[in-house]
DNA sequence: CACGCTCTGCCTGCG
DNA sequence: GCAGAGCGTG
């Protein structure tokens, strides 16, 4: 009869079935009541932990804490049987464990948000392959996502309409250009972009533009950003549309002030949980303080050594004050690290040790310590790629890892124009990401654009897009008298087109302007008879779209190849949803912004931002450019703040490895036209030197290639770009020579038509043809197990066979 | 009104 | 180094 004998079995079947996770996993799967913040490092398993706990919601409930019925005799006898038997049977254990259920919700009752839909769909996968069907009723999605369900069923109580359009980041700023000119403003004194940075700023930290006003002195940047901010919303409202911001803001206004969707959310969701929560800013804490406020089973996941995303609102604060809004919180430490090797693991921890803004974790591993840490100094960016491109058909060729398992990861974008170039005369397999995504593109974009202007016709921002989109005679001036009656009249710009002919200004291109609004109209009247891809392939030929680009060259053919993958998504969507509309589908496209983008299956190199890689592992990482300037960035210099957000980058870097970390810098780099010399990374000097090898780190610094460097770590730093330049040579002599696999070897050499070579990828070949070009070769050389591939000498180290 | 040329300015970027 | 914006001309 006494429980304390009891207990301890029922704990133990629960340690079982959970016998893959470690200690403190199961303490936060079992911790189902009140709030719990979990600080999950890189690669502790945080998405398992936090899909398993929502599994055992829905299954067991609190019935690890929660004290049982006493079982008899014979029950624990049999219990003990299963405690022994093996194999374990899961299913048979999950179904005696429902025996112990305690208050096991619906999993309707559970909200699981995160930040990108390839997170929410990981876990929805996961949920999916636990509880079959069940998993579908599950709230899985982005907070965007969530937000936009929430606001489509009440949002009419703010006077919006609930079929609102959504408006990109792009779309934001061309309507924000459009209000800049309109008062005026001068684009060189204040840019489209820092007002709409200060705009999402100011929502984000759910400022109205009344409260900007107020709280911002008088000077003409404030005054100017909080006159366009009015109108700006103004403009959203009249074209019923919200920006993401207004997604997240509008959501909690609603929570907040009318209680029929704050009671339906309160007492819907019995369980919140976040994921990634070092990334919320403000407006996402209070959406989910208002979700959870009744239920208070709100559980966090985050790592605030991984909050990279201040620059876009990201408040950390909200994960390290997370105990001080629930006193009552639990935390759960998660530091074991199952990804990466000791090394690599220690470089990380040296490295986010000198930040001081942290809760304080520390990884450790069980694997054993690894290859050290590489770092190699070369002389331009273009020796840097081709050194990276060795290094990786080196690794393949010697059967260490396949093309997929290695990543190159860079600080900025424009570091990859350079890579990506290399890579491609190299042949080595690879495939660029975070460069223009997938919905970003123009041609995609207009044809959404007509689109939303065929489901929204009051939305004038796309509806400016396509007036005239193929030319169709409608030029500036007309389309300014346009919007200047719209203005005056306050009507849409649609409506004063569609009676064009009653305003003598647009008499010269009336009949051209009734022909697009016919257009339109026999789109709009389309819409809900036809099907969804019979309406895109009636807009894309009937609008003269498909016409304009098929009469275009050779980059057209690939927009229209992305015009068929937006035709079959469209597709897709419809298979998937019985009662598709084109609303639904628009939704989807505004929300989803890009398709898939990390295609696992392909065998190729990623090359990507460190932002985007994000959440993902590979066995072999690469970071070109870990410099001073680049990495930190030298607009993170003056202030600690974003130093150290800089550094978790450095850390968010080092921790996506799991076997190899490869540090390189180029004591000349050509970016944005500029030739820098930059001295290498801070960060590359907190790895402890016992943990490196490769080039040698102080010794290149102390050869003056940046006298200032020491004074970069007493903060005052202030090393111009053009000092540096005047003050040192532009390329040392004796700097490493790019090699194959560490042999040394001059790359120089020119063979001619029928010699044999030796190609570090593609193997044994004989040269067909060698031309020069520019001061390099070009080859045509048929190898003996690949076919014949052209390549240029300088970035192919061929050698003789 | 449309097209082509020059000029500038640039981090990172989910939804 | 490249893209988008602005300006001038046919």
């Amino acid at each position: 009869m006494n429980t304390q004998t009891e207990k301890p079995i029922k704990e133990r079947l629960f340690d079982l079935l959970y016998e893959s996770l470690n200690e403190k996993q199961r303490e936060a799967v079992y911790q189902v009541k009140g709030p719990l913040l979990v600080l999950a490092g890189a690669g502790s398993g945080k998405t398992t932990v936090l899909t398993r706990r929502i599994a055992h919601l829905i299954r067991f409930g609190d019935a690890v804490h929660a004290s049982e019925a006493p079982l008899s005799d014979a029950e624990r006898v049999a219990l003990e049987e299963v405690l022994k038997a093996r194999p374990v049977d899961r299913d048979l254990l999950i179904e005696i464990l429902k025996g112990f259920a305690v208050e096991p919700c619906e999993p309707w009752q559970v909200l699981a948000i995160t930040f990108t839909n390839k997170a929410a769909g990981e876990i929805r996968a996961r949920l999916e392959a636990e509880l079959k069907e069940a998993a579908n009723e599950i709230w899985a999605g982005t907070f965007h996502s969530i937000c936009v369900r929430i606001l489509r069923r009440y949002i009419t109580l703010l006077g919006y309409q609930s079929d609102f359009s959504i408006f990109d980041a792009d779309d934001s700023k061309k309507l924000i250009t459009s209000i800049l000119k309109d008062l005026n403003v001068d684009e060189k004194a204040l840019s489209p972009r820092e007002v709409q940075n200060e705009i999402s700023r100011a929502k984000n930290a759910m400022r109205t533009p009344e409260e900007f006003a107020a709280r911002g002195s008088v000077d003409f940047f404030s005054k100017t950003v909080s006159e366009v901010y009015t109108v700006y919303n103004q403009r959203l409202f009249e074209s019923n549309a919200l920006d993401f911001d207004d997604i997240l803001c509008k959501t909690v206004s609603l929570l907040e002030n009318f209680s029929e969707p704050r009671d339906y959310c309160q007492n819907r969701f019995r369980y919140v949980l976040v994921d990634e929560y070092q990334d919320t800013n403000p407006v996402q804490f209070r959406l989910v303080q208002l979700i959870a406020a009744k239920h208070r089973n709100v559980m966090v996941v985050g790592d605030d050594d991984q909050s990279i995303y201040k620059f876009r609102g990201a408040t950390i604060e909200n994960i390290l004050t997370f105990d001080q809004s629930y006193p009552d919180a639990k935390c759960v430490y998660l530091e074991q690290n199952y990804r990466s090797t000791g090394n690599i693991l220690a470089a990380a921890n040296a490295v986010i040790s000198h930040n001081r803004e942290r809760k304080g974790k520390k990884l450790w591993c069980d694997a054993e310590n690894g290859d050290k840490l590489q770092y190699f100094r070369l002389g331009d960016q273009e020796e840097e790629a081709s050194f990276l491109v060795d290094r990786i058909a080196a690794l393949v060729r010697d059967g260490k890892c396949e093309y997929r398992d290695c990543a190159v990861l860079y600080r900025v974008g424009a570091q990859a124009n350079a890579l990506e170039s290399v890579f491609a005369k190299s042949g080595l397999p690879h495939r660029q990401l975070s460069g223009l995504r997938f919905y970003d593109r123009a041609e995609i974009k207009d044809i959404l654009a007509y689109l939303c202007v065929v489901q929204n016709p009051a939305d004038d921002l796309h509806l400016l897009r396509i007036v005239n989109l193929p030319r169709r005679g409608i030029g500036d001036t007309t389309i300014a008298a346009a919007r200047a009656i719209a203005q005056t009249e306050s009507k849409t710009l649609f409506s004063v087109l569609n009676s064009a002919d009653q305003y003598p200004e647009l008499s010269r291109a009336s009949a051209r302007i009734k022909e697009f609004c016919n257009l339109i109209a026999i789109f709009i009247e389309a819409r809900d008879r036809v099907s969804l891809s019979e309406l895109f392939s009636k807009v894309m030929d009937e609008s003269g779209y498909t016409a304009m680009l098929e009469a275009g060259g050779k980059e057209t053919a690939e927009k229209l190849d992305n015009i068929r993958e937006l035709v079959s998504s469209a597709i897709a969507y419809e298979e998937q949803h019985e009662d598709a509309t084109l609303a639904g589908f628009l939704e989807e496209a505004a929300l989803i912004s890009d398709i898939d983008n990390y295609d696992e299956s392909a065998n190729a190199v990623v090359l990507m931002t460190i932002h985007s890689a994000k959440g993902l592992e590979f066995d072999y990482v690469f970071l070109p450019g870990f410099e001073e300037s680049i990495f930190p960035s030298s607009r993170s210099w003056d202030s600690d703040a974003q130093l150290e957000e800089e550094r978790r980058l450095a850390y968010v870097a080092l921790t996506r490895a799991r076997k190899g970390v490869t540090i390189t810098t180029a004591a000349t780099r050509l970016i944005y036209g500029h030739t820098t010399y930059n001295p290498v990374s801070r960060f590359a000097e907190e790895i402890p030197p016992e943990l490196l090898e490769g080039d040698p780190i102080k010794k290149l610094q102390r050869e003056g290639l940046f006298q200032k460097a020491d004074a970069h770590f007493a903060g005052e730093i202030r090393p111009a770009r053009a000092i540096a330049e005047k003050t040192l040579a532009p390329r040392r002599p004796g700097i490493r020579q790019t090699t194959v696999a560490g042999q040394a070897q001059k790359a120089k050499e020119v063979f001619g038509a029928g010699a044999r070579v030796v190609h570090p990828m593609f193997g044994a070949g004989t040269v067909l043809r060698a031309t020069p070009m520019a001061q390099d070769m070009l080859y045509e050389i048929a190898f003996d197990e690949v076919g014949t591939k052209k390549i240029m000498g300088n970035y192919a180290k061929l050698t003789k066979e």
